[in-house]
DNA sequence: GACCCCTTTCC
DNA sequence: GAAAGGGGT
């Protein structure tokens, strides 16, 4: 009899609580990976993404191979895949870490609904969080505000434990092919390898300098936390001895989730109701301006040519482009939402919206509708010496560079008038 | 008038 | 988060 373990967003053997779990209650079990056609479908033949996950999930059948055992590799519908698996194989019961994206809640439900129809025991494990759900609340619900949320979930943190993978729980002796990145309509996008940096002297200085983007201040962790490279449990271990600030960052990620939990109307709807009913101006020239990282002012055209060349920005200067956008250009939250979620390497749903929201004054804990960011104050205080500019904008400062959208005082006097007059006032 | 610091305002 | 206003030099 075979047990599968179905790697989505977890992708080590180190520490992974789900393939902990089935090594140790069966014997036989074999690791498999699905390229979901339903989400590859959505993403464009040069999706610097794709390269990146296939890199990935080539390294963990290298793992799995260096200790005699394999990683599947499927390319289809999930649905259709465990369909065929378990007709033609004995197969016992299939584990895998949760996921708490729309998607992935209505696909795993139809998944255990075909797997205990044939008697296949289907479960799943909290991996990617450190608490899940509802986990962290109030007696009367969620969360909504962050600051209460982080404490609670402070007070809540234990010592974290580390889940080891059972070997002998693998199946050996076996090899599976892996279709090439051009089977599946995608071709390679050569990239700097991204690295990662959770070492003392980013994190003792985290605080200092994380808000310089001309600096590496930052860990870069987020597409490693997006696609379970790294063990969440070990990073929290790290910055709970290092860094507060670094640690309330991971805190940030967990709140978006808990709310994308709680609220899943939130991707597409403001969360707050009284902020549904902005008639907002949509100038598609300004957008596309936006994208482009043309709209003269240079800490926001830098932040979005550092987006379209890496498909990574600096998380100071994503404030300033989101606020940019929503604020001077007067555009929809989501239709920015859109492009930072076909951009962005360590693209994360809960953390995209949620963010966006808090950017537009309508989420959770949001910045008041009267908070603008001014990006030439945002310039002097972050990039006073246009390093970080000048990495970017090689025309700045010559006539090449475009001249200033809009006139920044007017932008914000108009939408502070657009939100005062057409918020709804209860 | 220029500059600084501090508080209030925007809800 | 930023601007404006007050109060000072």
């Amino acid at each position: 009899m075979i047990a599968y373990f179905w790697h989505r967003r977890d992708l080590r053997l180190e520490d992974n609580h789900g393939l902990s779990k089935l090594t140790q209650d069966y014997k036989e079990v074999i690791p498999m990976f699905i390229f979901d056609t339903t989400i590859l479908s959505e993403l464009s033949e040069t999706d610097r993404r794709m390269s990146f996950i296939y890199d990935a999930v080539k390294d963990l059948k290298n793992a799995y191979q260096s200790i005699g055992s394999d990683l599947q590799v499927f390319y289809g519908d999930p649905v259709e895949i465990f369909n065929t698996l378990i007709k033609s194989n004995p197969v016992e019961a299939v584990y895998t870490n949760t996921d708490y994206e729309p998607y992935g809640i209505t696909r795993d439900a139809a998944i255990q609904q075909i797997l205990e129809q044939q008697n296949v025991l289907f479960q799943s494990f909290k991996d990617q969080v450190i608490f899940e759900k509802e986990e962290v609340s109030k007696v009367d619900g969620l969360y909504q505000v962050f600051t209460p949320y982080s404490r609670k979930w402070k007070s809540l943190l234990k010592e974290l434990p580390t889940f080891n993978l059972k070997e002998s729980g693998l199946k050996k002796k076996v090899e599976f092919h892996l279709p090439t990145l051009h089977d599946m309509g995608f071709s390679y996008q050569s990239q700097n390898k991204l690295h990662y940096n959770i070492s003392e002297s980013v994190l003792l200085n985290y605080a200092a300098q994380r808000d310089v983007p001309s600096l590496n201040g930052t860990s870069n962790l987020s597409t490693f936390l997006r696609f379970g490279i790294v063990s969440i449990r070990k990073v929290v271990t790290i910055a709970k001895n290092t860094s507060e600030t670094f640690l309330n960052e991971l805190i940030w990620r967990e709140f978006y989730m808990a709310i994308l939990w709680g609220y899943p109307n939130s991707v597409s709807q403001e969360f707050r109701p009284k902020y549904r009913q902005l008639n907002w101006e949509n100038n598609v020239s300004y957008f596309k301006l936006w994208c482009a990282g043309k709209t003269g002012f240079p800490i926001v055209d830098a932040g979005m040519r550092e987006l379209n060349a890496t498909g990574l920005m600096h998380n100071r200067v994503r404030m300033i482009t989101a606020s940019f956008l929503v604020k001077d250009l007067c555009v929809d939250w989501r239709w920015g939402e859109a492009y930072f979620a076909e951009k962005l390497m360590d693209y994360e749903l809960a953390s995209n919206v949620g963010n966006w929201q808090w950017a537009a004054g309508t989420g959770t804990d949001a910045a008041p509708y009267f908070r603008v960011f001014n990006p030439d104050r945002q310039q002097e205080k972050f990039d006073p010496d246009f390093k970080y500019i000048k990495k970017w904008i090689p025309e700045f400062g010559t006539d090449a560079y475009p001249s200033e959208v809009v006139n920044h005082k007017e932008a914000r006097e108009k939408i502070l008038n657009f939100y005062k007059s057409q918020i709804i006032h209860a």
